[in-house]
Parts: C-alpha cells; sequence; structure tokens
DNA sequence: CTACATCATGAAGTACATTCACTACATGAC
DNA sequence: GTCATGTAGTGAATGTACTTCATGATGTAG
C-alpha cells in the first residue's frame, strides 16, 4: 500500500540514525518541560556552559542565528532569571550574557542528563563493537564534511 | 595516527551522533531553500508520500502536533500549490490532503535526495563495519525505547 | 577629528505551535 | 427517528523563534 520503496541497504542505515536523534530529541523535549525551557533557549545556555560569560555576537555565531534573534532569546532567559545581563569590561557596546546561580544549576542539569543518556544508549555496548561504531561515525561525519566542502 | 586505541567513552559517542544529526539537517536545509520550503512542510510531505492522501486528524498523529497546527501547515501548503484538499469519500466532515503533481515531484525530489544522501554518508563502508554499525544502531534504539517505556 | 565598522535593539513581518470555543457531521442507544 | 456523545476541521487569541532593515551608541583606523 505504500507509495515508495526506497529501502536499499544504505537508506536503511540512515533511517535509523534519525530514528535515533528523535529519541534523543525526545528526551532533551523531556528536559525541556521538567525545566520551562525550549530548545533554542537550552541550546543557548548549553553553549554558555561550553564557554563562559559570551557576547551576544558569538552566541549569534555559534547557534547559527542572527545577533537580533539572541536578543530575544537572552530576553527570555533573563525573564526566566537563567542568565543576566552584564556589562562588557572591555567595550561598552557589549555585553556579557552570563548565568545566574539557577542558570549555572541548569547547565549543571543538562550536561549530567546528556552524560547519563550516553550511558543508557551506550554503556551495555561491548567495547568493541562500540569502537567500530565511533569510527564509523568518525569515517562518515569526515567524508560527509568533505563532500559538503566541494560545493 | 592515533597508536593507542582508547576506550572510546559513551558520550563521545553520542555527541558523535549529534553531530551526524547535524550534518544531515544542513542537507536537509539545503533542500528547504532549493525548495521554497519549511521544515514542518517538508515532514508533511514526507508522510503524505508514505501514506497517501490522509485526513488532517492522521497527519497530526504522524507529525506529533495538534490537528489544529496541521491546518495551518495544509494552508500554507495549499498555497504552494504542493496539496490540495479533497473531499473524503466516507466522511463528510474529513478532507484528503492530496499531493499534487508538483506535490508528488517535490515528493519524489525529497526521497532521491534522501536516498543520495545515504549513499554519500555510507556508500563506501565496507559491508561488514556497515552491517555492525546497524546493529549498534538497532540494538540502542531498541533498549532506549524499553527504557522510555517503564517511565 | 573623521570615517567606518561593530554591538545591541526597535519595528515590522512570517512561520510554527499551542489552547479554547465553535460548527458540521458521524454514530450508537433508545 | 431522535437524542446524546464523540470526532474533523477551523476561527480567535497567544507565545516563541526567526528574519530583514534601520538606528543609536560605541570602538578603531587614518
Amino acid at each position: 500500500m505504500k507509495y515508495i520503496h526506497y529501502m536499499t541497504a544504505p537508506t536503511e542505515v540512515l533511517d535509523r540514525v534519525l530514528h535515533l536523534a528523535t529519541l534523543v530529541q525526545a528526551d532533551l523535549a523531556r528536559f525541556e518541560r521538567e525545566q520551562g525551557l525550549t530548545t533554542p533557549r537550552v541550546h543557548l545556555l548549553w553553549v554558555l556552559g561550553e564557554t563562559g560569560p559570551t557576547t551576544q555576537q558569538s552566541l549569534a555565531q555559534a547557534l547559527g542565528v542572527t545577533p537580533r534573534n539572541v536578543t530575544g532569546l537572552v530576553d527570555g532567559l533573563v525573564a526566566s532569571a537563567h542568565v543576566t545581563r552584564e556589562p562588557h569590561p572591555g567595550d561598552r557596546r557589549a555585553t556579557l550574557v552570563t548565568p545566574t546561580d539557577l542558570g549555572t544549576r541548569t547547565i549543571a542539569d543538562l550536561v549530567s542528563s546528556h552524560v547519563a543518556l550516553a550511558q543508557r544508549l551506550f554503556g551495555d555496548v561491548p567495547t568493541a563493537r562500540l569502537a567500530t561504531f565511533a569510527e564509523v561515525l568518525e569515517e562518515t561525519t569526515h567524508r560527509f564534511a568533505q563532500l559538503m566542502e566541494e560545493e
């Protein structure tokens, strides 16, 4: 009854990757509901956790969105008391988006949730198989990044 | 260049999976720009390609959004002439969202782009390695789906 | 000091998504 | 048949995310 027949072997593998990505997304959505946050705001907090206090320009670049959009995201996170805008010590135009105590705790929860998810997913996979899995992933992403370059 | 085989950490593997998902997403974004479509609309078309003409209720369930939202997505796809609303033969309340010629062609392009991406990603991976990769994926998603059930 | 670039934001617009209320229609009980 | 109840789709209102364009404030090179 299906309109489309597309199941070749590589396609099936890609579909499984996408399925896993969907499940991971669902896990993140649970975290977001618990914390009363949204995906873009969590993404911003994640970047903030990696870099520490950052200008909105840098955040825009890291998130791949326009600076104007970061203004809106930061507005929301200020309203929910996850971050504050601090003056940039060396540039009076810029603000340093800085996590509050709540923000720091949220980022820590996010990281531990991420690690726990990885453990649940891959913790029981035998070492040799997991190594092969990771290698194929690395080769694949590397080759794909090269293909993107060529265009 | 590595001579020592360090044990692969689950978190590192998860990060690689997410990285690959990001690259795939970027490839889809290219398709969307070319076709003048958005991710939710492409998703709807994809489902339509799998199921054939469908009620908006079914689409809402398949997409995991509210029926009201499907109304809006279908409005957009009707405006861009990708689908039409046809009367449901057995239920005068319902409409059958049906791809137009353009919609059918777009779905075909989407599928072939999907297959081509899979080929570019996994086409050159040796069969045995790809099989292990797919197995780990399957075990992982299966185990994870079970863990989600228990809560 | 002037010219130009950069940081953040106001204004305006589009898309996605929600909830709530409502109309039209279907279906099972009597 | 009629009545109660449920289902399909949409209008209204709202919130978030995202964009482009314009502007004020500040930094920087000449």
